[in-house]
DNA sequence: AAAATACATTGACGGACATCTATGCGTGTG
DNA sequence: CACACGCATAGATGTCCGTCAATGTATTTT
């Protein structure tokens, strides 16, 4: 993972209610409606949200019937822990800032 | 760590180049006109980015005759992997997400 | 002391962002 | 078929953000 999609990833989850749904979706995959009960934003607030974070990569969604459920891409969620997890305080020595 | 300052952290690193400078002191401590050769933008504007870097905790500055130097703060950076890490797209299975 | 260096602050400006209301579109349900 | 539901899109608006030029403040060098 390059810096500009490392750096998109954080943008993405910059936002207070964007950080949030991803830590919902980290419970497992949920429907927009369910997600919206969560918060106290209007449902085309919710909407742009989540396109944000699709487009991003971090977010699948799939469509059933009139559902769209969400859920953690697992080979971005996977990258962007590396990347974030290879920042290191003191040149990677052991013990040191959770390594 | 709580999401508003997770969030705080992620919206740092949410600009392209503030996010090459926490991977630059990722390397070790540097002062600023180091750091400013790495980049195209002014002093200022550097100046304006070490500002964010130093108020959500990610970077300590220090003082030394007319230089800062400027490292990574060690206890924001492991709650903050760690805040990541603990992201799953599985619910936590064993070698899903990079866990 | 004068000049140069390193950095911060101020003020301004254009663009991006989060949010809303209104509306459209597809899918179930009566 | 008509209506309700879930969601996306469009347009508007106020706010925040990244950047710069100009300036100020220490500190070091000459």
């Amino acid at each position: 993972m390059n810096e500009i999609d490392a750096a998109l990833l954080c943008r993405a989850l910059g936002d207070p209610n964007r950080l949030k749904i991803v830590q919902l979706l980290s419970g497992g995959e949920k429907c927009g409606c369910r997600l919206l009960e969560a918060f106290e934003i209007t449902q085309p607030t919710l909407s742009h949200h989540m396109r944000i974070l699709c487009e991003c990569g971090l977010v699948d969604a799939r469509k059933e019937g009139k559902w769209s459920h969400y859920s953690l891409n697992c080979a971005t969620l996977a990258a962007f822990k590396a990347f974030i997890g290879d920042l290191s305080c003191c040149g990677g020595e052991r013990g040191c800032c959770g390594e």
